[in-house]
DNA sequence: AATGAATGAGTATTCATTCAT
DNA sequence: TATGAATGAATACTCATTCAT
């Protein structure tokens, strides 16, 4: 009886004929990273990603048979991306003074630089509830502690990754975050 | 002849005559921390509250207006049981060296037991996207240097804070843990 | 690019300002009957009832968690109404030869007419998949059998339930159904 | 360092290099039974199918163009082999007597045995609401009768029919069946 | 002051069918 | 002739929040 107010422009996408598209599947791998990284694991859903990859909802859970699957995926894609490059820099590096150095720029340039950080805090609190996104992280955490090993004793090693692991968490919670030279500083302390 | 013969349980719990019952709110936020720590942030809901809390649904938003203000509740009242520990344990500590030794148990004991460490990686994730439990953290972290800096250079305590953080992640995630002197070890060796 | 060539107008219903509504569920149940009669358990969707009951989606999950639940008392209120109404005819019989007579009335009236037999055969079928649905169904036969041992020796009784059944189903089926007289022919006969 | 370093599991089956296959067509209405069997008409798909005669999900589409199709052609087998096997039982049956013992091994052979009963009752509730499925429900009464019509008169055939469609649907259902003689004593009744 | 009922928006997932290759 | 990919509609169910009583 009272009338709507207001009827808002139906949301007709502008027709899309699309109708092959290979890799896809690479396709939502990404936007997926795109959403997580915007809104976080727990405001990811088909819906947003399909939106992301400008694809049909139907089009994400023909590929990826679920949403876990998919999360998945997605941080394994990240994890390692990550892992390369720190093992890339490692081995790069001659001794273990300039290890330390690349390390550092490690932290700044691959974890601090971009939404790397975010997204892999993110992954940590997911794979607290999600026994597939442990297995990524736990991976992924060997695969550093290895690189790592190519310059440092196994304990120093360890003790590297932590304080990297927390220097990252710092950043990104801190409204006044340290400088590189203060990164280098912590990390030069920890090797003695 | 019409009327169905037996019908199904009522949606909500069987029959509560519960009126008066003073600090209700203290028992809401008491359940809201066990529902955030079986089920994450992302399962916390008004719903499971009220379920964990014994109250009926209506009684959640009738004490906090918004889930929001439920779950940043939540985590102020363990933020601030945390922080007052460890400026307890400061406080009492003699010397730099002491302090060391009462921060380790800090980690092993406050943070490491329980599940105040998944409770801290929940709120740092949750932080990013709300603004509200931002402020939480950033209290705290305030609260945690300060305390430190009873007994470290402001330098010496940010890092020192930064490594503890990193340490309690990894202990959370890591399938073989540090012991505790390999945790004093690595608080050492930082702090030169 | 392509507009669309002609919008539907808006399924906008008429704006339902109902708030106050007892006994929904029982409207609920006899929506689902309605449901289960018109489109199968099949089709008996939480939406298809919410449609027939005039109340929003939200509502029937309510009311019933589950679909199961709903369809489950839907079953119950039909299976009770009908034993009810054998019972009630068994009770009223004066000897065998009466109650035979009475039982081709519940037959053509209380079975053939109306939809009843029609959900029975439904019901039967969903009972395979469903253990709450075979519940209701062995409740159903034990009532009918105990009312008809009100008249006749158990083993007579189980042939004449079982006799029943068969020519509910054939009548159910059938292009050109048997007559009233034909039916009381039949029972006649499996009873001597 | 973009592409993922490895994808999930693809949504069809791992690598099938099939590609000549006569008599699938075969092989898809026996998979079709199958699932009718195992899950239900309700739970009978394209998918499900496709699964259980590992074929490709489009094969089934090409082979029969709609899942009426599939459904139809599946239960048309079935009412053919069960009214066969009617009709050889009552060619060889000398007399009336003999008859009855005969349809008593039809009943707890062909008709209890395996899921041949469970298919029928699905059978007929999916009739209710598909003329094409009607059109089988009805051959084949129409077959069943005519071979009881080689030993009883017309009406007696229309009963007998009902009574064994009624006890196996009591068998189907009842937690404590008849046995084979129970079962032939209700037959030889309803004969005189 | 308290709460059971109500509701609209949203979630993951399934699936019949179509179609490009 | 076959089939993997694609897609739009539908499904059961959840939930924050509102509100009448």
């Amino acid at each position: 009886m009272t009338a709507p107010a207001s009827r808002p422009a139906p949301p007709q996408a502008p027709r899309r004929p699309r109708r092959y598209d290979p890799n896809r599947s690479e396709r939502l791998v990404a936007a997926a990273i795109d959403v997580i990284t915007e809104h976080g694991v727990a405001g990811t859903t088909h819906r947003a990603i399909a939106r992301a990859a400008d694809v049909p909802l139907g089009s994400t859970t023909y590929h990826f048979a679920t949403l876990d699957e998919l999360l998945t995926a997605a941080f394994t894609a990240i994890a390692d991306q990550v892992a390369d490059a720190l093992e890339q820099r490692m081995r790069a590096a001659g001794d273990a003074e300039e290890a330390l150095a690349v390390l550092a720029e490690h932290l700044s340039q691959d974890l601090l630089t971009g939404n790397t950080l975010l997204l892999a805090v993110e992954l940590y609190v997911a794979a607290t509830r999600r026994p597939a996104l442990r297995a990524v992280t736990e991976a992924w955490m060997q695969r550093s502690r290895r690189a790592l090993e190519l310059h440092f004793d196994p304990l120093t090693a360890r003790e590297l990754d932590a304080l990297v692991e927390g220097l990252v968490l710092h950043q990104a919670l801190s409204t006044d975050p340290m400088s590189d030279e203060q990164l280098l500083h912590a990390l030069r302390r920890i090797t003695r």
